[in-house]
DNA sequence: GTGATAATTTATCAATTGATAATTTCCTAT
DNA sequence: ATAGGAAATTATCAATTGATAAATTATCAC
């Protein structure tokens, strides 16, 4: 209580209130806001804003370092590696936690705003997925049914390209919901249900046949 | 040759010339730019731009109307639905010439860029997709698999969901290569094809046990 | 309470920006 | 070749914008 009345805010805590503030502001406006905008609607004055921040720029990249750590959970990897559970199952607990943390207007706007920017402030988390999960998932979808993995460079492109495109149907309800402003289902639950069950059921069927999508060469492998 | 050399453009030439440099400007730069900017670029005085356009506004609605206007087949549908094809060959035809027409730098970066900007803008083109795409290729599954589609609203919903789920993995190495920026396969085929099989394998398969992803009151239906 | 200090605002600048008006340059019909 | 009109540029404006400096106000230790 003692803290809302003041007028004159800690310097911390007053750099803390701006960044959450903007963080929703930018998420709103995009990157086309103008610093007199933002501290119009924080209700502070606009040179405030560079006390805390060197200048427009600098409060842009903390807002990304704000938003994008702190969103993945290390423990999802180990979730996906265990075998004492049903890959099936697997899958939707990690779906579940997934698109609990990044369906949020926030993340979603801000992850597309900033990579449409720059890029490279979204490489490090995508590398994060591409790199790790995305194998982990088709090789623990394989161990399951019993198949072996497909190897070779193209046969690596291939599987990272089909995972991609089932896990990146999560994302993209996202984009849907808050770029596109389109209605999705509240209760998620059945859609990742169901979609695991297609997924998993149709790689497990047709793994072993994937090998004829493949360029000659590689075909034998 | 004769056009080529002019300093003095026709009017509707020139409204063209601008307008085409324009959609490759603003999908590349975002709509963070200035009528100076654009100008500079195409070699023309900026108030020159206010001779063809009303205002900056003015412009870049002319620029999402050249962009998602003639980008839409409405064979693709009657391809679709041409039972003397299996479903598998239809929706790889399908797909070839979707992903041959959106994986366009331009077209990816304004769909995005503007659906962030004013989600209005896209609503059409996406209507387009859900209503009568969707529907279509998940009826032809169910089809060929000689399955009935499970009805009642819920059941609708989660039937849109699976497919937006395929379908969206198409447009979204699109944003993959030209807002993230990542380096995916030159040749679509086999991921065209591999994801087709996995799909249509899948949905096949499991369509039949969809009805135990619904809520009670409708798992009957 | 009072003064020192930190937090905030007001005042202000130079550069940028969308837009308009005045002027100049080019093209074409005759 | 030239006059008339269309096309384009230069000049300019008022508003906006990021950023800084000076002045003011709140808070806290004593």
């Amino acid at each position: 209580m003692a803290k809302a009345a003041r007028k004159y805010l800690d310097a911390a805590d007053r750099e803390q209130q701006i960044l959450e503030f903007a963080i929703d502001f930018v998420a709103q406006r995009g990157l086309r806001f103008t610093t007199r905008e933002l501290a119009d609607a924080l209700g502070v004055s606009q040179p405030l804003l560079y006390r805390y921040f060197k200048n427009r720029d600098d409060l842009l990249q903390k807002i990304y370092d704000e938003v994008y750590l702190k969103r993945w959970d290390p423990g999802w990897n180990e979730l996906l590696a265990d075998r004492s559970i049903s890959i099936r199952e697997r899958l939707v607990l990690y779906l579940r936690a997934y698109t609990a943390a990044i369906l949020d207007e926030r993340w979603i706007r801000i992850f597309i705003a900033s990579a449409l920017e720059d890029p490279q402030i979204t490489q490090k988390y995508l590398g994060l997925l591409h790199e790790t999960t995305f194998p982990l998932i088709f090789a623990e979808i394989a161990a399951e049914a019993g198949v072996a993995v497909p190897s070779g460079p193209k046969a690596d492109e291939l599987v990272l390209e089909i995972v991609w495109g089932f896990h990146s149907s999560f994302f993209y309800m996202g984009v849907r919901k808050y770029v596109y402003r389109n209605k999705i289902p509240d209760d998620l639950d059945p859609i990742i249900r169901a979609r695991v069950e297609v997924f998993v059921t149709g790689l497990a069927a047709s793994m072993g046949n994937l090998g004829q999508f493949l360029p000659e060469v590689e075909a034998g492998q």
